[in-house]
DNA sequence: GTCTATAAATGGATAGAC
DNA sequence: GTCTATCCATTTATAGAC
């Protein structure tokens, strides 16, 4: 998924970089990053400090490198969404696209979104997204001038509420859960739009 | 607000546990509570950490107070839309409350939301919160057996997404800002009721 | 790829004087 | 109510052997 050599190294008990990213993502959204110390994650991988230094080159990095995944996929995301020919499908492609990066990459997404920026990295992290906020902000501004969308809301506020309620989701969803990615993205679609009433 | 004596020491220019609370939510909120230092506290308030434990017994002790006021709030709102006569209205009232609770006790709220469970303060504290939500997603059973709320979502799964949307207004909603509180509840009400597109 | 041992700094918290 | 000085556990990270 990431950068690590893709060879299944069977029967070999030694961990690789992946391993330890993967396990590190995992704990930091169990506990925070903050709250996650090295010995936290070595007692989980089962090995010593310096193997894992072995592996990688700090605590830091891990985050780092689970954050450029969570932004590539949802800039990605993003750009083909403004592909789309109009103003409502832009909007609804970047729904549904962000619905699917957050369910995709769900422990990634998770760790970009309770950033405090804290450190260099954190911060140059958040003003990517904020990039994103920003251009997701005028699709919804874009989509209120062609009548797709109410114009008694401010479209930054707008835009904040529904991806909140998208954002949300990864405190929930879990890949093995009883919720399907899919149904889930237009679930969330139908009540973005539509809201929780029935439908007349 | 919450029980030191109420005498406004003027003049005297020591710290009270009040402020010493204020300041510690405030920082935890702005750096996350396992990231903030107690030496960070200090540094903000201008004094020594013997003195600041002279007002609070632990760092935790801060949070745990936070909690208890951002709870409290949240259980109290849920009590009185409870008393409502009908399902709408009871899911009306919980929806406008919880606005109200979120917006009047934004930071101490903010705090209860990032939770991760790493004390026993903090699991009791997440106990308390999923019995409220587990409590409100009733009322949206409810709703969606009376035909108020559409039934092509599981009671949970709109819940969390209702909520995600109003819990989401902690991470922007600033008390001075240009977000009239009052407004907010019934744009936030519209929203999850009606949705985004404009009203037929 | 993993180990033991350790460095150097910072964490939360306390003793006791003023 | 605040201070200086200090304790001791834990932190991230490194050196160097196997």
């Amino acid at each position: 998924m990431t950068t690590s050599t893709r060879t299944a190294r069977r029967g070999r008990p030694g961990h690789d970089r992946a391993d330890v990213i993967r396990a590190g993502v995992e704990l930091f959204n169990e506990q925070g990053y903050d709250a996650t110390s090295v010995s936290d994650l070595t007692g989980r991988l089962g090995l010593t400090k310096s193997a894992l230094y072995h592996h990688v080159e700090s605590k830091e990095q891990i985050l780092q490198i689970a954050l450029e995944d969570a932004l590539g996929g949802l800039e990605k995301a993003l750009e083909d969404a403004l592909q789309q020919p109009t103003a409502g499908s832009r909007l609804t492609a970047i729904i549904e696209g962000a619905v699917r990066v957050l369910t995709e990459r769900q422990p990634q997404v998770t760790l970009l979104l309770r950033l405090r920026g804290n450190s260099e990295i954190e911060t140059a992290a958040l003003a990517r997204r904020r990039r994103f906020d920003h251009t997701v902000t005028g699709l919804v501004r874009e989509a209120q001038s062609e009548g797709i969308v109410r114009t008694d809301l401010d479209a930054g506020v707008a835009t904040r509420l529904i991806f909140g309620m998208i954002n949300s989701v990864v405190e929930w969803y879990r890949p093995d859960g009883p919720v399907d990615p899919d149904l889930l993205a237009g679930e969330i679609l139908a009540v973005a739009l539509g809201g929780l009433r029935p439908r007349a």
